[in-house]
DNA sequence: GTCAATGCAAACATTTTGCAACTCT
DNA sequence: AGAGTTGCAAAATGTTTGCATTGAC
């Protein structure tokens, strides 16, 4: 499980993007040379803000908008794909010269694990079939406790954990 | 594939849903009975906003704090599901009583597709096995092009579609 | 020279929160 | 009576947009 890409597959998905962009008449510019980077360098799974931190302490100068704008046309062409993990902001993970895989999210302690999707890309296929569908990709996750959690973690606590709803204060009299 | 629900299941849902709030010291009150009728009366998929806006002009008193807090309380209890068709909003389905299944989402046109899930629900069960994982749920949908759009779309619109980027204008040429 | 891209700040949309008043049990 | 709940409006998030300026081709 790889999580940083090698500068070998950098160079691959760099040219793939450029000629994405010189397909449509866009521009190769030097933020979105940079994004690219960025998002091949880190890891593995990350978010937006996240990304356009990590750049910035490393001396790059982007905004954020074009952070944003930038892994729309990455999102597009290939290279990095959406996650949802939460219900707060979107995660992306860079896919390009990846095994396919999808996640295992515990609901506990929110460790990712990721699983190869073979056997996933075969059902797909079959369901998509019957149903005259053209599919162009899928999104799976198996939302559960991983090993540790669901040893350590009793049914009350658990379900405590779910209610999302704030504890419930403390309250003052008139 | 039934939308709205029998009165019969609004019953034994809300059975299950105040067994559920009793046993954990939480109030069955107006409001959440509300909600919950809503919420099984309406089409199986929906938006909170979408949500509270029918309550009221169903004459229902809700507050919109109140819809997103009950909808949490539904979904910790396993009366509704959260589903992520689009970046912006969660949706919901209410699931209680209802087969399992999945979803394929067209591209192109939006269009839901259900398809029952036996066939995932196993393959669930053998990942989560081999990673001694405690599957509870999962999320599945496989995203792509229905067969009308299918038919209708040339790939240069489909890639156009994709670049959420807005400019992606026309080209001419030198 | 053109047309597209950038950065910024303001706009947006959705969801969450603090708090006083209120209600179930 | 008292813990939990509500509604409201304000706050918090995360993401998008308008626009003047800058930059790629």
């Amino acid at each position: 499980m790889p999580r940083p890409a090698a500068d070998e597959q950098i160079h691959t998905a760099e040219n793939l993007y450029r000629e994405y962009l010189r397909d449509r008449g866009l521009k190769y510019t030097d933020e979105r040379r940079m994004v690219l980077q960025a998002v091949m360098k880190n890891d593995e799974h990350f978010e937006a803000e996240q990304l356009l931190l990590s750049m910035r302490q490393a001396g790059m100068r982007v905004g954020k908008a074009t952070v944003y704008r930038t892994l729309k046309l990455l999102v597009a062409c290939g290279i990095v794909k959406e996650v949802h993990f939460s219900n707060k902001q979107v995660h992306y993970e860079h896919t390009y010269g990846q095994d396919p895989h999808d996640h295992l999210v515990c609901r506990r302690c929110g460790r990712i694990i990721e699983f190869d999707a073979s056997e996933v890309l075969r059902l797909r296929t079959a369901i998509a079939a019957g149903q005259r569908f053209h599919a162009l990709s899928h999104r799976f996750q198996i939302i559960g406790l991983c090993e540790t959690c669901s040893r350590s973690c009793p049914i009350s606590v658990r379900v405590n954990q779910l209610l999302a709803q704030k504890p419930a204060k403390p309250r003052k009299k008139p």
